[in-house]
DNA sequence: GTCTATACCAAGATAGAC
DNA sequence: GTCTATCTTGGTATAGAC
């Protein structure tokens, strides 16, 4: 839990929310994780690619595991998505605006640049989606509609990251949650009523 | 037109596409314009910041000029958002996935760093949603209503090409349209009829 | 307004003792 | 597994002739 590669790791993923990947140097990580620089090298051969694939598999997991945490604890099936987009507006507020996920920013820096960055980041997106679809199927809505608003929601979510922080004001996410949830409730209540849920 | 400082912010433009605000030099811009370092300081005094800032106002104007030939072009009001949305798809397929707009990325990257560059980021995205809320409510949706749905295109656009770079698949930004374009249309035929321009 | 040259510093990465 | 020291390259920015 707490070794020297989980306080690299943990470090880092704040760096680069708050400075980019590329704006962040090994030496910042150093520092900040207490670790120096030929620890990071001994824990991650690859240098600063293999330390943002760790850090974007890590942050993955803990935001699937996140989202069904929430969507879990709805009070209803309509509204999963709809408490994540609250919260994500929460944390920004909270946190003057860091970014909350290095994946999207670490995606649009590299995708062109290193294959290994931009297929993590696709997996840790995907799999979001995937407990999304899930989440919504789970009422009875049909697999393709629900990787739809699966996909949507995410987008929205990373979209919003944009423009929240680019504005500081976080009331958009909340906004968007909003019309997103308009649509799953259009999908569930469309869905057959023996499949469904709850409400 | 073709003036140095007009190539310099093409050249830059491009280069941030690709490899992102941090991940570009002026060594690059210098190299892929055709100016010297000397010229770009010429121009830009305050640095790259100024230069970056250059770059989101101008593709700020462009996509919004942009956006307004798309959607009035549309065959009816409704589709003028989704028609962009599949314009975003197939120009990330023709360029190899590159991204479509600097903005996002370099928000993402310096909205904790740079306050110029915060605020032309939120300016520019800003105007685009002041766009598309003027399309909608020339049809009669409602300002509030009509300002939601700009923000939520805005962001399901941006976060879409996140999305769509990181699995090198646009359709993403198809889908994530088709659903957007749902709630338009619920919203245009909630509008009163008399101030209707279309179907 | 454009050029060459360069100052100055920070970057990622490595070597090798302990 | 951790440390110090350092190599090499590239970064932004500036100076000053033309």
């Amino acid at each position: 839990m707490g070794s020297t590669r989980d306080k690299i790791i943990t470090a880092s993923n704040e760096l680069f929310r708050r400075y980019g990947y590329n704006g962040t140097s090994l030496a910042q990580i150093s520092e900040a994780s207490g670790a120096t620089t030929g620890s990071i090298y001994h824990f991650f051969p690859g240098g600063k690619v293999d330390l943002g694939v760790a850090v974007v598999n890590t942050t993955g997991s803990i935001y699937r595991e996140l989202f069904e945490a929430i969507a879990g604890a709805a009070e209803n099936p309509v509204n999963g998505v709809y408490d994540v987009f609250v919260g994500a507006a929460a944390t920004l507020e909270e946190t003057d605006f860091i970014d909350p996920c290095p994946i999207g920013t670490i995606a649009r820096e590299v995708a062109n640049v290193s294959d290994p960055l931009r297929r993590a980041a696709a997996d840790a997106m995907n799999s979001w989606i995937d407990a999304v679809t899930a989440h919504l199927t789970a009422a009875g809505v049909d697999d393709d509609a629900a990787r739809a608003l699966g996909e949507l929601s995410v987008s929205a979510i990373e979209g919003g990251f944009v423009l929240a922080r680019s504005r500081r004001d976080a009331s958009v996410l909340v906004r968007s949650g909003e019309q997103v949830t308009k649509l799953i409730r259009d999908a569930v209540d469309a869905a057959p009523l023996t499949q469904r849920s709850g409400t």
